[in-house]
DNA sequence: TTTTGAGTTGTTCGA
DNA sequence: GTCGAACAACTCAAA
């Protein structure tokens, strides 16, 4: 009797306690088979977009592969295609490893009521499943500390062993790759499993000593772990990452911890996709005219004249992908410098991150907003230009994806209204000025907290 | 129930 | 140029 291992998020054979439940199970009958399936749901691959798109086709290659081309893909709804293939295979189960993004989990739940053998959940993309770390009193934390200091004692389990099973059965017509989205000038990284591990390693024996400083210099090549795109994938699990990590890396530990915190929260609050966690936010005076409009597109492809943001916004569009820093920084541009609402960003963001994650992307949003998991000080808003200045101080990274501003040496490319030439290749000039649009944005915040 | 301590990522101003 | 204080008050977590 055969099993399904119905690939999602998942898209790796280590570390995969859902795949290995799926084999035991069959490994149990006289006749082990498993079906790896991926299903495209026409809807789902819409909602992905073309870089998300174009990333996964070419992790299905390699996750094809590395299953000797015995990956089944099937288009479809999951509701039609997986009956098909459990009839075909004369299925026992179909596994999955569970997923708490709201609206996958309510389509799962819907799904199991209709399918006529069990769904398994084995395993989730977290090392501690959303849900699961509470206070004592078993209401959710809204804080983030305490949040990782219940986390970290509450612990995980070891990573799961990679399985030898190769007696795979492909028993129906494979539809075949997707046809890969055309990104233009966009370049994405190797995708796949292999590509991950080596990734991890490489950062784990270079990177993550200085991680605590080089992390903030986006100036850097190598500062950050550059693993948000596998780990979104299931390229790689976050076991697998942390059992490597002690104590002396705990500031990297806290960045796999913000993704399950985020997690957590929208799981406790579906809403907050679209909705401010707090809803005092909701008086906001977001600017919404057609001068907003121009503001918004001009943020949209790095034409602000903000040369930190614009070399944030451009190697987005670039590379599909943002250093962490430089995502803070043009997030405060949007919301308190062009007042424009933190979900048309979250949207732009959606659209083009490879690493896109719902829950870190809104939550994140929400942070900078200041509507989310944070009573930190309202007053808290960056300045584009010492912050490019603090964290590239060289001005490499604004040259390198600021074509305009690439005469310009060392730290004047932060500055470019302070040197004679600063113009010579039509920059834009800037579109708005902070220091009005800050204290702007300190008057609205003022605002709302007193209604 | 009350109290106390603490809260990712900053900026500006003035001594 | 450097450095410390001010920027408010509130919510959350835990004792």
């Amino acid at each position: 009797m055969a099993t399904i291992h119905w690939f999602r998020r998942d898209l790796r054979l280590s570390d995969n306690p859902a795949l290995l439940a799926a084999i035991e199970e069959a490994a149990a009958s006289a006749d082990p088979r498993v079906v790896p399936l991926f299903i495209l749901d026409p809807d789902q691959w819409q909602q992905l977009g073309p870089v998300r798109g174009a990333y996964l086709v070419s992790s299905l290659n390699e996750l094809g592969k590395s299953l000797n081309r015995n990956l089944l893909i099937r288009h479809g709804k999951p509701t039609q295609v997986l009956p098909e293939v459990i009839a075909a295979a004369s299925a026992t189960s179909v596994h999955i490893s569970a997923d708490y993004v709201p609206e996958v989990l309510a389509a799962d739940l819907a799904l199991e009521k209709q399918l006529t053998v069990p769904l398994i959940r084995t395993g989730s993309p977290y090392a501690v499943a959303p849900g699961r770390v509470r206070k004592e009193d078993g209401t959710p934390y809204r804080v983030y500390t305490p949040y990782y200091k219940a986390w970290l004692a509450h612990g995980w389990r070891l990573p799961a062993v990679t399985p030898s099973f190769t007696n795979w059965w492909m028993p129906l017509e494979c539809h075949g790759r997707p046809t890969e989205p055309d990104l233009g000038n966009l370049q994405l990284p190797a995708a796949g499993e292999a590509a991950a591990l080596a990734q991890w390693e490489k950062f784990k024996d270079t990177t993550l000593i200085d991680y605590a400083e080089d992390r903030n210099r986006p100036d850097f090549i190598n500062g950050t772990s550059r693993l948000s795109i596998p780990l979104r994938f299931g390229e790689i699990h976050p076991r697998t990452i942390l059992q490597d990590l002690t104590d002396k890396d705990e500031v990297y530990r806290k960045e796999i911890c913000w993704r399950e915190f985020y997690a957590d929260v929208l799981h406790h609050n579906p809403d907050t996709i679209s909705e401010n966690l707090n809803k005092q936010y909701d008086l906001m005076p977001w600017e919404t005219g057609k001068a907003a409009e121009q503001n918004f597109e001009a943020w949209c492809h790095g034409k602000t004249g903000y040369p930190f943001v614009d070399a944030g916004m451009r190697q987005l569009l670039a590379e599909g992908w943002m250093h962490n820093r430089v995502r803070m920084v043009v997030a405060s541009f949007l919301i308190k410098d062009l007042h424009i609402d933190w979900r048309r960003g979250a949207d732009w963001f959606m659209q083009w991150l490879a690493d896109g994650d719902i829950a870190s992307n809104q939550h994140g949003w929400q942070w900078t907003a200041g509507s989310g998991t944070d009573a930190s000080p309202f007053y808290r808003v960056f300045n584009p230009i010492t912050q490019g200045i603090k964290f590239d101080p060289n001005g490499d990274y604004v040259r390198k994806y600021v074509p305009e501003l690439a005469h310009l040496p060392g730290e004047t490319a932060h500055e470019p209204w302070k040197v004679a030439d600063g113009y010579k290749f039509n920059y834009p000039k800037t579109i708005v000025d902070h220091s009005v649009e800050r204290v702007r944005a300190l008057a609205d915040y003022e605002k709302i907290k007193k209604s």
